[in-house]
RNA sequence: GGGCGAGUGGCGAAAUGGCAGACGCAGGGGACUUAAAAUCCCCAGGGCGGAUUCACGCCCGUGCGGGUUCAAGUCCCGCCUCGCCCA
């Protein structure tokens, strides 16, 4: 190697020295030479899907900046947990499998080895031995049984906590608990049911019940469960779509196939037991405020009533949810979903057409497009009555029309809603439309009009004056005061209670797709829906070689036939209950299941009897924030794209609290500390016609693009990097041409790394001439050798060393602290002042080298394991990962002249230079001494000086 | 429509209420070189004036309009634009 900065040579080398040396692995509980005394830090990446275009630059800018944190905290002695993976089943592999008959594992694996490849390139710290792939059958072995924990166990409300199904039973078999007529469990001593014969009225004990009716009984219990539910069907696909998934075109978002509203048999996760927890143990969780608001938005909690209406002239009753129970007498009108199950009975003969009409087009509409704010609301009459309860008995104005209409939806609360025109926005759209009354009930501040006013005021005409006693009443209550008294009232007479409700629905579990995580599940003739034991998992994924979906006329309501049925051996099985003949589960698992756990399998990947060791889950998820308090959960910092603030993220909450209700893991919240990483954007250009040009065919000059075959001069503009635009820098190229560790210099030093940024390739090669400054500091361009100004000695021994020993501290302390807030941009840039300053000094000492070269390592460390090899030279022993970070001298940073400003009236008229421990009065006198000010105070009084130590005299003259 | 965030040189960006523009890119000038590249040194927010190998002085300037303060990019009120989330 000769004298120049050679990173192509360097970075290779150092690569295969920190594999063979396996520098980088973890040492946690269990392993050889662990040292439990010394504090850990487990720093984790969202892991990545493995697509098949590779990595793009937006990668490696959260890699980057997580490995150079992992590298530091190393340095400051701490065990640190680094680990990649791969998020590997999904959509993508299974399409292209599709289109071109491969079989979707084969083209992840090649993904994964290039992506893998590619990583590596980059020279991260990661503990590549502890590397796995949501799709190993190693790993989903134990999603799967994560999945048996959730089918076999239940909430308990009354301990608020994820309890096993087996406890219940114990419960039911000692008759401490009984069975409803309606299914549900209830306590056998419930004080407010009647009580009957020893156990309340409607009830049973466990053993009254069928094998079958207790099969029942204990399956609507279960966190994990399959019902009969709506779904977005889409039949090009072959599968249901999350809402999320589904255009408000009522189209799929990958594809724009139609997609129809069907209902199917799914699988369900219990989420909405655990929305309060989830909501509630945001608040001390070290996150970005915007990111818990998104989850809080999502969970929707509201507080509010439920009220009960008694349908006029039946016995049945609608029960409606409303956050303003305090409007009821505003109630003109009620509004049912159209599948609301007492559309039906509430429908007059003469409606029954125009109803049912309704019904069957609002059915098909996606709930996007339902609930849209579009400026005409739909709706029909069913020609039934209401009787609101807050009226006095027999007062006629209790009786309100029943509308059906789409903008209410059967899923969210209760399916049904009192229309309150007056003060509700949707209300009144449709109240106008329609020309049905609108009624104030409450009062507004002075200067708002009360039509359409929805914020909080004064009850009135609750009840109008003059109306009859008999009712409730609650004129001039503020409306907190009002919702209390109403619930109460409500709660009296048993026609309502208070009540919170959640946006948040349960989790629709299953996919009729290929690539996913089977389900240990087979369904038996005899014994029904059974779970497979511990000893069956992994249920491995068959082989089949066609993964079309089995198409399905548009509108057929047969069951849709999932890719797995095609492996006609893996189905048929015998049930593990009775040995008779079952079918296996056709359906897998979402996307989103093995990334809700992956953090967990890292700290004790090779573990065959257990997902994880308890001593591995207590080390390292354990620890106290930076501010001292205790963390709530495990994960030190985890980061990545805002993309996943809400679902990824609350799909891991939820697993994890169920883990830790049942005593599997140990902490509340599995990331304590979350980081969001901005965008990485690129110029995108266009052509006249708008078309987008790749960069290779624009010839670049004059700060503006032309087209190389035309000559046309292109638009540029800033945007998201996509394919389609054009525009998306492969790693790969930066790293041929300038090294990776410029590309992390780069990634780092571009801006802050939670903003949104564009990538400017003609920034590049400014920090690719730092590291070659920084190179030359220790070696001889010409000899190879190292530098002839390095003096052998410590710093301490050479006084001219010492203007640059002040410079190092002054870095070293910069650097530190920045690091501590996730500065990247001005660590560099303290990086880079300090090597313009040593480079024109006239001596270095080589410790002085060495402790840059040190601060430098986490950034790039390539380059930084080359020059520390060559300034160690025959003292070299091993790689400087295991080397303590540099510590600072506070008294060497501070100057003993400062300079201060000098204002008048508050603007700049000179600078003075004062020893850095001067006092006011010094400073006072200093300032007043000064030429140019002492020349334009002359013949002015000062009315007032202000002298911020170390900083600057205002004088304040009149 | 509501919520959150952002807006600073030609560009990416710095700046605990205290000298706006650190650091870098692009640009200009110089040194080295037969020349170029590389490297090194210097200049560099805008305008006006003065000066004419050096200086220097004044005015304006952090999206727009107000306010608080001795002092505002930073705090408060209103507005505009862009981004994200929710409806």
């Amino acid at each position: 190697m000769n004298g120049q900065y050679d990173f192509a040579a360097i970075e290779p080398k150092w690569q295969r020295y920190w594999d063979e040396h396996q520098t980088f692995r973890a040492v946690g509980p269990g392993d050889a030479g662990f040292d439990a005394a010394r504090p850990k830090y487990y720093v984790l990446d969202f892991f990545p899907y493995p697509s098949g275009a590779g990595l793009h630059v937006g990668h490696p800018e959260g890699y980057t900046a997580t490995d150079i944190l992992a590298r530091y905290r190393r340095m400051c002695g701490y065990n640190v947990l680094h680990p990649m993976g791969w998020d590997a089943f999904g959509l993508p592999a299974e399409q292209y499998a599709v289109e071109t008959n491969t079989h979707p594992r084969l083209t992840t694996e090649a993904n994964i080895a290039r992506f893998r490849t590619q990583l590596k390139r980059l020279g991260f710290s990661y503990d590549w031995s502890r590397e796995l792939a949501t799709t190993d059958p190693d790993y989903y072995r134990w999603t799967q049984w994560i999945f048996l924990k959730l089918y076999e166990s239940y909430y308990d409300r009354a301990e608020d906590r994820a309890r096993p199904l087996s406890d219940l039973v114990q419960q039911l078999e000692a008759e401490r608990r009984v069975v409803r007529f309606d299914g549900e469990i209830v306590s056998a001593g419930d004080p407010g049911m009647q009580q009957l014969g020893g156990i309340p009225a409607g009830t049973r004990f466990w053993h009254q019940l069928s094998a079958e009716e207790q099969r029942d009984v204990l399956d609507r219990q279960r966190l994990a469960y399959l019902a009969e539910v709506r779904v977005n069907w889409c039949p090009a696909l072959g599968t249901v779509l999350s809402n999320e998934e589904v255009t408000s075109e009522g189209r799929s978002e990958r594809g724009n196939h139609l997609v129809f509203r069907r209902p199917l048999r799914q699988w369900m996760l219990r989420i909405t037991a655990y929305a309060d927890r989830l909501e509630r143990d945001l608040e001390p969780l070290d996150w970005p405020e915007s990111v818990k608001l998104m989850q809080r938005n999502w969970i929707g909690r509201s507080e509010g009533a439920e009220v009960e209406f008694a349908v006029e002239d039946r016995e049945d009753s609608i029960t409606v949810f409303t956050t303003r129970p305090d409007t009821l007498y505003g109630a003109t009108y009620m509004v049912l979903a159209p599948e609301h199950p007492l559309v039906e009975l509430v429908t007059t003969p003469s409606q029954r057409d125009a109803v049912r009409a309704y019904v069957a087009a609002a059915v098909n509409k996606s709930e996007l497009a339902r609930t849209a704010e579009t400026k005409t609301k739909s709706g029909v009459f069913t020609g039934g009555y209401a009787i609101n309860p807050v009226w006095p008995a027999g007062d006629p104005r209790a009786r309100i029309p029943i509308w059906i209409a789409d903008y209410v939806l059967l899923g969210y609360g209760t399916g049904a809603i009192m229309a309150v025109p007056a003060h509700d926005t949707r209300d009144l759209e449709f109240a106008e439309q329609f020309a049905l009354p609108v009624l104030q009930v409450v009062q507004p501040p002075d200067g708002f009009d009360w039509r359409g006013y929805v914020e909080e005021g004064t009850a009135i005409n609750s009840p109008p004056p003059g109306t009859a006693a008999g009712g409730c009443d609650f004129n001039g209550l503020a409306t907190p005061e009002a919702k209390r008294r109403i619930i109460a009232w409500l709660e009296a007479r048993d026609c309502g209670r208070g009540r919170v409700q959640y946006r948040l629905r349960d989790w629709l579990f299953s996919r009729q797709r290929y690539w996913g995580e089977p389900f240990p599940i087979v369904h038996c003739g005899a014994c029904g829906t059974v779970a497979l034991g511990e000893d069956a998992l992994p249920v491995r994924l068959p082989d089949i070689d066609n993964f079309m979906p089995t198409p399905l006329p548009e509108d057929s309501t047969a069951d849709p036939e999932p890719p797995l049925a095609r492996a006609s051996d893996w189905v048929r099985t015998t049930c593990p209950r009775c040995g008779g003949v079952a079918r296996r589960e056709l359906n897998t698992m979402p996307n989103w299941a093995g990334s809700c756990w992956y953090y967990l399998r890292f700290m004790d990947p090779h573990n065959e009897r257990e997902f994880c060791s308890k001593q591995a889950e207590r080390y390292w998820m354990h620890s106290l924030r930076e501010d001292g308090r205790p963390h709530v959960g495990g994960v030190d910092l985890y980061l990545g794209g805002a993309e996943h603030a809400v679902l990824h993220l609350l799909y891991a909450r939820f697993w994890h609290k169920v883990l830790y209700d049942l005593g599997y893991v140990s902490t509340p919240e599995p990331f304590g500390r979350l980081f969001n990483q901005g965008m990485i954007r690129a110029f995108a250009y266009r052509d006249s016609r708008g078309v987008p040009v790749g960069y290779d065919e624009i010839d670049f000059r004059d700060d503006d693009a032309y087209l190389k075959a035309t000559g046309e001069r292109l638009e540029g503009a800033v945007e998201k990097m996509s394919k389609s635009l054009k525009n998306v820098i492969n790693p790969d190229e930066v790293v041929a041409e300038y090294g990776a560790d410029s590309l992390r210099l780069y990634e780092m030093f571009m801006g802050p790394l939670e903003a949104s940024k564009p990538w400017n390739p003609r920034d590049v090669p400014g920090v690719l001439r730092f590291l070659q400054r920084a190179w030359r500091l220790v070696v001889d361009p010409q000899t190879g050798g190292l530098s002839g100004r390095i003096r052998p000695g410590p710093a301490l021994a050479e006084p001219e060393a010492e203007p640059i020993e002040r410079a190092l501290h002054r870095m070293i302390r910069k650097v530190t602290e920045d690091l501590g807030r996730m500065a990247f941009n001005t660590a560099i840039a303290a990086m880079m002042e300090f090597v313009n300053e040593a480079t024109s000094a006239p001596v270095l000492t080589r410790d002085q080298l060495e402790r840059f070269v040190l601060i430098l390592s986490p950034f790039a460390p390539h380059i930084a394991e080359e020059l520390w090899q060559r300034l160690r030279r025959t003292e070299w022993k091993c790689s400087l990962a295991c080397e303590r970070w540099p510590t600072y001298d506070a008294s060497r940073v501070v100057e003993s002249q400062i300079e201060i400003a000098v204002q008048l009236n508050g603007k700049l008229v000179a600078t003075v230079v004062v020893p850095a421990d001067a006092d006011e009065d010094a400073m006072r006198s200093a300032a007043r001494g000064e030429a140019r000010v002492s020349a334009r105070l002359a013949g002015r009084t000062i009315r007032k000086e202000i002298v911020v130590k170390g900083r600057l005299v205002n004088i304040v003259v009149g």
